[in-house]
DNA sequence: ATCGCTTTTGAAAACGTTTTCAGCGAGAGA
DNA sequence: TCTCTCGCTGAAAACGTTTTCAAAAGCGAT
C-alpha cells in the first residue's frame, strides 16, 4: 500500500483494461455508466492519482510553465509573480521559477533549461538589455512566451504586457516644473533595459515641452545593485548644478538613491524633491512619503496569466499581442512644495 | 529540423543502437573510445537533448524539488528562496515554487500537487500553525523534506534549519530594560507559528529575569497581513499603559506597527523605542535607523539547500538533522536612548 | 435470421528514455 | 583446438500513461 497504485492496478481492481481506466477517468464519450462507476470507485479505494510523468510524456504537454526573474528578491518581481502565479495554479499549471540573478549572460541557459524541461509555457521578466539575444532562442522553441515589460520587435511571436511608464513620467516631470524646479535629476536602471528606456525618453520628452534645456550632468544609469545605485547617485550629487528634484527610475535604485541623499545631509521635501517609481512600503512609510508612479503589480501579474493561457489554449494561430496598462503619479509630500529657486529667481 | 532529435536519430546517425547512444552519453562503463566519440559528434550535430519527461519516466526522478512558501512577496522568504534556489540550480535541479497565500488550509494541497509531479524534495516555509496538519502528508509520501524555521515533532523524518530567535530577542529585552523600559511591548505573528513561539517565550523569559511582572495589555498577535498589523498595533496602542518599548515579531508586521505609530503621532526613537525581526531595507532606511534582529538569510538558504541535498543522496538512511543559525541584535537609534521614565522615577 | 450501423470494450502501439539480458567477438588458458 | 572469460554491443523490456485500431456486442430494419 505505501507504493503508488497504477492504473494497471486500478483496471484490475475493476476487472477492466487499462484503456478503459484510461477513458473512464478522462471522461470520454462511449464509456457505459457501469463501466464508470465501477472504475472511480476503484479508483477511489486504491488512492489513485495518475503519474505525471507518464501522462505528461505521452500527452507531450506538462502543464507547467517556466516564469524568469532577474531577481524574485524584487519585491516588485515577486508580486508580479505571486498574482501570476496564482491565476495559473487556478487553471493547473505548476510553475517553476528561475532567476537570472541579474546575469544578462546567464538569461539564455536559464530559458535553455525551461525549455529542456518542456515547459508549455513561459513568462520572462529577465532584466536585461533590450532586445536580448535570449529571444533567439525564445523565437526558435516556439514557446508561448509573454514578456514582461518588453517591446517585441518586428515578427516576433511573443505576448507582452508592459506598464504605460511615459505618461507619468511627463506628468511626474511637469509637476515638478510646476513646483518651480529646473534642475530635474534622473537616475535611471541599465540603458539597455526597456523600462529605462522607456521612462528616460518620458524624462527628455517633458523637459523639452517644458523648454527646459536637458543637462547630462544630471542624468545617470545604475546596474541593479543597491550599491552601484548609492554610487550613481551619489556621484550626481557631487555634479554641479545640483539637481533640485529627482525622478529615480526604479525600486531597487530608490534604495540606493536614499542612501545617498542620506550621505550627503539633504533632506528629502525640503533640500530636493523626490519622484519614485513603484509604490512599495518604503515609500509609503518614508518620512517624508514619496511620490511615486503606481502601477497595479496584481493585474500586471493577472493579466500576462491570462495572456499566456490564451496563447497556449490556441496554439495553432498565434499572434503577438501587446497590453499596456495605465500608471498613475500620487503625489505626496516628498515633491509637494514649492522649490526655493522659485522665490530666489522670482 | 525544427522537430526535437530523439535518441533514435542519434542512433540512427552515428549507425548504432539507442542503448548504445544512451551508455555513450551517461559515461557508463564498458564502451568503446570509437564508439563515444561517433556518438558525442552525432548527438552534438543534431544538437541532441535527452527528453527530460522521459529520462524522468524511467528514471523514477525528476531532478527538481518544490518549494512551498506561505508568500513569496515577503522579501525575507524570497531572500531565502533565492539563496536556496541557486544552490540547487548549480546542483542541476530546477524547482518549482508554489504559494499556499498564507491560508493554512491550502498547504496540503499544495504539498499534494508537488508530491503529484514526483518532486525529488522539499522545501517547505509555509505559515501555518505548528505542528500542521501537512506534515502528516510528508511523512506519508517520504520525500526528503527539510522545513524553515519549524521544529521537527518526535520520530519525524524531515530537516529543518531554524534561527535561534530566542537569545537576540532576550538580548533586545535586556538592552531596552537597560535603557530604562519597563513596559515594553511585543506584538507577535500568529500565536501557533513556531517563530513567534519562540520569541514570545523569550521574551517572557527575559522579562521574568529582569524581574518585570509582565502586562497581557503590552502583548498582540497578527496574522500576516499588515492591515491585521496595523489593527493590533493601534488596539495595543489605546490600552494603557502605553508601552515605550515596542518588540516587533516579524517584517510584515513592523509595516503595520509603523502605520500605527504614525497614526498616533508617536516619534519612533523618542517617544517610543522600537526592535525589529529582520534587516530589511525598511529598517536601514527609516529615520530613525530601527534596531533590528538580524540573520541571514542567504546561509539559510544555502544551507537548506545543502541539507536537502544530503537527504536526497543518502535516501536509505534517513535521519532528522536541525541546524541552528544565529542572529545577532543591531542596535540603532530606535532604540538607542535612555527612556524617560528612568528621570522620571529615578 | 441477416445485414448494417453504433456503442462499448480490449489489445497493442506509442511517447523517449534507461536498463536488463543475451549474443558476439577476441584473447587466454588448457 | 576447444573452452572460458571478458569487453563490447544490440534487441527488447520496462517506466505508466494515452490513443489508435479492431473486434465484439447491441439493435433496428429488412
Amino acid at each position: 500500500m505505501s507504493q503508488k497504485a497504477t492504473i494497471h492496478d486500478v483496471a484490475h481492481h475493476a476487472r477492466v483494461s487499462v484503456s478503459s481506466v484510461s477513458r473512464a477517468l478522462n471522461n470520454y464519450p462511449h464509456v457505459s455508466e457501469a463501466l464508470k462507476t465501477r472504475v472511480v470507485e476503484a479508483a477511489e479505494e486504491l488512492d489513485y492519482q495518475p503519474a505525471f510523468l507518464a501522462h505528461s510524456l505521452r500527452r507531450g504537454e506538462t502543464n507547467s510553465i517556466g516564469f524568469l526573474v532577474g531577481s524574485i528578491a524584487n519585491p516588485v518581481i515577486s508580486t508580479i509573480y505571486e498574482a501570476a502565479a496564482e491565476a495559473l495554479a487556478t487553471n493547473g499549471y505548476a510553475v517553476t521559477l528561475v532567476s537570472s540573478r541579474n546575469q544578462a549572460d546567464l538569461d539564455t541557459a536559464c530559458l535553455r533549461l525551461l525549455a529542456s524541461r518542456q515547459v508549455s509555457g513561459l513568462i520572462v521578466s529577465s532584466a536585461s538589455e533590450s532586445p536580448e539575444p535570449s529571444r533567439r532562442f525564445i523565437q526558435e522553441t516556439n514557446i508561448p512566451t509573454v514578456m514582461l515589460d518588453r517591446a517585441p520587435v518586428d515578427g516576433e511571436r511573443v505576448f507582452a504586457v508592459q506598464s504605460d511608464h511615459e505618461s507619468s513620467i511627463r506628468e511626474a516631470v511637469f509637476h515638478l516644473v510646476e513646483n518651480g524646479h529646473r534642475n530635474i535629476g534622473f537616475i535611471g536602471g541599465p540603458q539597455g533595459f526597456y523600462p529605462t528606456q522607456q521612462r528616460f525618453r518620458a524624462y527628455q520628452e517633458a523637459l523639452a515641452e517644458a523648454r527646459i534645456p536637458p543637462r547630462s550632468e544630471l542624468v545617470r544609469f545604475a546596474s541593479f545593485t543597491e550599491t552601484d545605485a548609492f554610487a550613481e547617485a551619489l556621484l550626481l550629487m557631487r555634479n554641479r548644478p545640483l539637481p533640485t528634484a529627482l525622478i529615480v527610475a526604479g525600486n531597487i535604485i530608490l534604495i540606493g538613491a536614499l542612501q545617498a541623499l542620506q550621505d550627503r545631509q539633504l533632506t528629502v521635501g525640503r533640500d530636493i524633491a523626490l519622484v519614485a517609481c513603484d509604490d512599495i512600503h518604503l515609500t509609503q512609510l518614508y518620512r517624508p512619503p514619496v511620490t511615486v508612479i503606481r502601477r497595479d503589480l496584481n493585474l500586471l501579474g493577472k493579466t500576462a496569466a491570462r495572456l499566456l493561457l490564451q496563447g497556449i489554449a490556441n496554439n495553432g494561430n498565434r499572434t503577438d499581442r501587446v497590453i499596456k496598462l495605465p500608471t498613475q503619479l500620487v503625489i505626496r509630500e516628498s515633491s509637494d512644495y514649492l522649490c526655493d529657486e522659485l522665490f530666489i529667481r522670482g
